[in-house]
DNA sequence: CAGAATCCCATTCGATACTG
DNA sequence: CAGTATCGAATGGGATTCTG
């Protein structure tokens, strides 16, 4: 039967369901266990291993991570992947159904954004980060703007191409960047957009670098801004 | 152990499960929880008391609901409030910011109605099919259209409005609905409306009582389209 | 009747240790 | 590197019982 069969998919994905004809009940079945979101997030700019994943999932253990990403897969959310030789390794990487999950991920942090209580001294993962840039992008601030950044997080590289269209960000290097912005980590980088700590004292300090227009620092940090807040 | 120890403070002052700075993880630990989203959408037309929260979501239990409600109050997304005598019962009712988490719940179901596996017979709550009236409405097809229906699940009435700036969609009695449909359940109008069932057969089955002018109902049902699925 | 409190069991989570 | 295995702690949920 249809309807048996179908409940049951439901009851595949983990042990306990919603009993909700309801759109967002359903999507609570396949993207609401714990760390599953996040683990989208962390896939959202392409395939990861999953010590990649751990690094970005601070506190994840690998139980959890193993089972969320079995749970994801029956879901259709995310697919393993096998790189091609000599650098054969297992991937995990999202299908058309994970990717399409990207507004979900920006509403909620969208919204989180303007809660108050927000600790924004936590870890921040690179990809948490980049999706945050493409979340809080105000398109009205960049009507005039246009530019081409590189962006290196330790190991991870950016590109960043704002145009009237809108923003694109892409895992890679950029070697058409006119601004290209190196920092260890995340929260640096955190620090010069959202925080409004001046860009030459994180460069004094040996967290920054810059290459390129300077200038279009000042331009960049202007692209993005946070909701205002409730409360 | 020390780690743990910190862990379940923290998550007592406000929740830090995730250890991350990302708005999207914030947003997990204020609306991530178990139930905690469905609850929102129940209270997303106005008040409702702790056995119309129940009744709109099949199997949770009275202790689940108690959690979940006092984490979503400490949270600052849900308050209670007693009406004023002589019906004077506590309520529960979003917060200005549990209000704004409606593009959170769209988006989720949204995404959620175009993946494999949704099994629509499951039971629907009268606030979760107006939710998804307001999700699915196909702007592009409202254009020329106008109109105001009042719609009559059970006890609950909802007032919906159609004009060229959008669907408006609230809680109480239309008393100037152009067209009255009337159900006993849910699951009926998303036959109606998401199901393609002609209203004639409805109405013979006793199912759905028509009032008004009948022509609206062709115009009505071409308002909502759900997305292509995946897969 | 609304909803808080208690008990109990099943499931889940996270830390650590271990394996191919 | 990519997971398993295992165990103790925490959480979740159902049933029942109270309190006003």
């Amino acid at each position: 039967m249809k309807l048996q069969k179908e409940t049951k998919i439901a009851e595949r994905l983990h042990g306990r369901w919603y009993n909700d004809a309801c759109g967002t009940a359903f999507g609570l079945e396949l993207l609401g266990e714990r760390w599953a979101l996040l683990i989208v997030r962390e896939l959202m700019f392409g395939p990861r291993r999953f010590s990649d994943l751990r690094a970005g999932l601070p506190g994840i253990s690998a139980k959890s991570l193993t089972e969320r990403l079995d749970g994801l897969e029956r879901a259709g959310v995310v697919e393993r992947a096998q790189l091609a030789p000599p650098a054969a390794m297992r991937v995990y990487r999202l299908t058309a159904l994970g990717e399409a999950a990207e507004p979900v991920i920006a509403a909620l942090g969208r919204w989180a954004a303007s809660a108050p209580g927000h600790d924004i001294t936590l870890p921040l993962s690179a990809a948490s980060l980049m999706m945050s840039l493409r979340t809080m992008f105000d398109a009205r601030a960049a009507e005039c703007a246009s530019l081409v950044a590189a962006i290196e997080i330790g190991p991870d590289s950016f590109r960043l191409e704002v145009t009237d269209a809108g923003i694109a960000i892409t895992r890679g290097e950029a070697v058409d960047a006119a601004l290209r912005l190196t920092v260890a980590e995340a929260p640096v980088l955190a620090a010069l957009i959202y925080g409004g700590v001046p860009a030459a004292e994180l460069e004094q300090a040996g967290q920054l670098t810059i290459a390129g227009d300077r200038a279009l620092i000042a331009i960049l940090t202007g692209l993005f801004c946070l909701p205002d807040k409730f409360g």
